[in-house]
DNA sequence: AGCAAAAAGTTAAACGTTTATCCTTGTAAG
DNA sequence: CTTACAAGGATAAACGTTTAACTTTTTGCT
């Protein structure tokens, strides 16, 4: 039904070829039969099929971004930035996201595969890269751009920040604050969360403290998880006077269980997230946080991406290290009292 | 390069066509070609092209999703829950953003239908539909869901909140607060802008009230624009003693003004937002605001999406109109005098 | 045994493009 | 006056599926 180029062909009495020719504005026509193609397009208001033509050029000009959840504005903006490099370039995203779920995470994978993207963006939920999906990649020559999370064993291309830095600098901070005893509620197993955690003991011992057992609790990644890990460190004892999170939405959760417990913030306890997410400077008690380059991460990504692309090969896996910024607000600012 | 079918049809000297028919278990064949048709797959590790399919079907089992800017949570959310109905009817979302641009918004509409996506959800930023856009979804049966910004001329299903329920809603609530000179912080030049401030003034009309001019301000939609909005409120004079504000963002920009001014929320000057999006509720002071059923929006828009798909025809334009609720936190409470 | 119908496949064509190769014609150089 | 080559275009095949129509073999029933 609708106009394909084959009607105007008809219409003009050309081939299809020539007609495509034209279009494309490739290979040999006289200007003549290019006016008449072009009007006659124009009056039918002709259209390519993007399908048909993916077809034999085997190239959709499709991206496939993979992500564990877009509600968070870590990952929204990881693809608003995406989108925004690749639009002009003729690319669209296909979004997948796997609610930190594993499987659906790699039937996802698979599932973009099958849509015959030209590239794939990934921020894993996984520890390890799953053979089976990397060497589909690596057959198809596929691009890959893994972002936030490396996979270890996966040969390809990664972007992130540099998580050890995160906790090392959120600590510091802290101690310079005055806080001696410093809590952590830690994110979910996962290499990033190890780091930040491993990050914060660092700083730690460079002060001759430590992170005992009972000052560290798991949040995970959601405000939820947050507030559950912050009451059960305030049924502990003793309370700590500074407390370092995984990142922001947990920072949240851990200010509403501070307020619920009747503490003051920063002067009970002083408080600092990671990530930086836009909210972060309007809550109840402005949040310390660690910016870990959200937007360059995205933009970067996407370059990457197109890069692989246009080199029609893949590229020698690179690690590209964001280093993040501390970003200090009124959680933490209470003086500092040696 | 990848396996085709008619690399398991050539080792198993059968025909593509039966191998096409047993991969989707329909048509005749016996259980023998089945089991060595499917054991032929699993060992080649044969995947469907989808381009290939969708090319002789007519069906991409994909939707367009356009919308102004996924970064804010409200989208984000929109595009989340849609996906999560989509996903396990096997649909994937192309996703595409226009930040509040007519121009680019009409390109990226005409693009996704390029990509043959098998229907479109919009929340557009025109105020009245593109008759070519409309004219060639219309030819080409094309569903489309308008959501939360309806569009005059466009005859498609449209699902939303009901805007001036929400103005009047929360206007209500801040005159039983006690407040009696109120204030809005008013949106762009777009219908349910328009809607909420005249449900606003409806509510003020209810009391023998009224929204003088110099008691709105033009706040667009960004948390700047609600702060400079704020800002000029506060030259004026005399001062309002509440405040309804088109949507959150906006109240978080003026709740960052108030503080500037010193005032104190609610005591000097009662604060509503609109959409109530996920932080609201952890906010310096928890902001009340008026829940728009945004996941409720998303879910059912992809469910409208879906039967229209499914019907094969375009159905008959239907307007679905959610109705708001008040979530009243600390923002408003003043306790009430008379 | 005879016949219809079902079962199990096959062949041909189509979806809307692009790519590669081939065929005319006109023109300029030798 | 050839010859060669370029310009302008056409034809054939391919991309990887699905759909429709057709053939052959088997089964069931009387």
């Amino acid at each position: 039904m609708p106009v394909t180029m084959s009607d105007i062909a008809r219409d003009l009495k050309l081939s299809v070829v020539t007609v495509s020719k034209v279009l494309r504005n490739k290979g040999k026509f006289s200007t003549a039969t290019r006016q008449r193609v072009l009007q006659r397009a124009k009056e039918l208001d002709y259209r390519i099929n993007w399908v048909a033509r993916s077809l034999v050029t085997r190239h959709t000009f499709t991206i496939g971004l993979l992500l564990p959840d877009f509600t968070q504005p870590f990952f929204a903006e990881i693809a608003k930035e995406a989108a925004d490099v690749l639009r002009p370039r003729g690319y669209h995203v296909i979004i997948s996201y796997f609610e930190e779920d594993p499987d659906l995470e790699l039937s996802e994978a698979h599932a973009l595969l099958d849509r015959q993207v030209d590239g794939l963006v990934i921020a894993s939920a996984c520890h390890s890269a799953d053979p089976g999906l990397f060497e589909r990649m690596r057959k198809g020559k596929l691009p890959v751009v893994l972002i936030d999370r490396p996979l270890t064993g996966a040969k390809a291309t990664f972007i992130g920040v540099d998580n050890h830095e995160i906790g090392d600098l959120a600590t510091a901070h802290l101690l310079a604050q005055g806080c001696r005893r410093i809590a952590h509620l830690r994110g979910p197993f996962i290499p990033i969360a190890e780091d930040r955690m491993s990050g914060c003991e660092r700083a730690l011992r460079a002060h001759g403290l430590s992170l005992p057992a009972n000052q560290i609790a798991i949040a995970g990644h959601a405000e939820s998880g947050g507030y559950d890990a912050m009451r059960q460190i305030l049924q502990g004892h003793p309370l700590p006077d500074g407390v370092f999170c995984f990142n922001d939405p947990v920072a949240m959760g851990a200010m509403r269980a501070i307020f619920e417990a009747g503490l003051k913030i920063p002067d009970d306890i002083a408080l600092a997230g990671a990530g930086n997410i836009h909210y972060s400077a309007l809550l109840a008690v402005p949040l310390t946080s660690v910016d870990q380059g959200t937007s360059e991460t995205g933009r970067r990504a996407a370059e990457l991406l197109l890069a692989q692309i246009a080199s029609r090969r893949i590229a020698a896996p690179t690690e590209v290290l964001i280093m993040p910024k501390l970003i200090v607000r009124q959680s933490t600012l209470r003086g500092a009292r040696v």
